[in-house]
DNA sequence: ATTCATGCAAATTTTTTGCATGTTC
DNA sequence: GAACATGCAAAAAATTTGCATGAAT
């Protein structure tokens, strides 16, 4: 019962909804020792802990995984998610799994003021991917910058950590919103 | 029908329980611009937004400016503690202060994975005081770093945004995890 | 005085749990 | 075949809201 595959009996030749295929094409070779969140990855960092590899997991970090490192979904969107994409995951398992991957370090609690936890992708250790965001409007930027990574990797070698991500968030106020708060 | 609490001005002449005196001790000048959660800087802060300045917001408020930036508080906690320092403020008022506190940029909420949203002063602008956590046991400790804080102002300046205040969050595993991992 | 915040309790929403059943190892 | 994850529905948290009253400007 080895399985390598997407499902064993649920999406097998459906479209993939673009989402599975955009996960595909994002996976290249990145950071080879911490790639881990790929299909092959969750099953060794699921077997390494005697933790089960079942389709719920499958799918449920499949979902993250097509949707690109910028987003973020609630236990709530990952459900409708799933019904959506014809996979059936109640909403107790979603938790659960959330719970699960979260403590394995594949997907990460966010911080953002939206209401409700919201998770991510925690893969791309050594991606330099951060936050700018207006604490008034809540426009948010992405941006850049090595020397952020370089400061993350220090300070974890500094303490014996070894790091797994690191993400800068900015609070700021956009333009517009220093012009308001300004009148 | 009257409350039955004490009355109109709650906590005149009490001893502020080491919460407020600690705060006051802890409130040296620092980023004169940017110093914003100070009691006056509640007052301006208020005031410029037309809300109004009550004693349950001042005590939220002081009740995380008495616990030194590190520490976060969930809505509960922040409820007890009031309660616990004589100050009487109702659940749910501590979730509209919390809110509203936010949204004005003074707290900011930030989301760990210990359940439930929590919130911490947000106030220091130019302090550089980031987060190392272990995925894995969730031990954090704190590092500083100016050339975060200078990425931070870069990225801010360089999309038109004025800083408030940034945070690195670096995720990792601590040592005894990594040795655990390998197990 | 007027307008807005608070407290209370009820309504909602979010997250967890118990158990029978289906799956993974 | 044994151990464990899932689904369902109920339980427990967490958060929000309606309203009458009290307080800030």
């Amino acid at each position: 019962m080895d399985v390598l595959v997407p499902s064993p009996s649920q999406a097998p030749s459906q479209p993939r909804s673009a989402l599975q295929a955009q996960a595909a094409g994002l996976l290249p070779a990145q950071a080879p020792e911490l790639l881990q969140a790929s299909p092959n990855g969750l099953r060794a960092s699921l077997h390494d802990r005697g933790q089960r590899l079942t389709p719920q997991r499958q799918r449920v970090l499949g979902l993250f995984e097509g949707l690109g490192e910028g987003r973020h979904l609630s236990a709530e969107e990952v459900h409708q998610r799933l019904l959506g994409a014809q996979a059936r995951v109640s909403l107790a398992t979603v938790y659960r799994t959330l719970r699960l991957l979260s403590s394995m370090g594949l997907l990460q609690e966010l911080e953002l003021p939206e209401g409700g936890r919201r998770f991510e992708l925690a893969g791309d250790a050594h991606r330099d991917h951060h936050h700018l965001v207006c604490v008034r409007c809540g426009r948010t930027e992405e941006f850049e910058n090595p020397a952020i990574l370089a400061a993350g990797e220090a300070a974890a070698s500094g303490h014996g950590f070894r790091l797994v991500e690191c993400v800068l968030n900015v609070r700021a106020l956009c333009p517009g919103c220093v012009a308001a708060e300004r009148a």
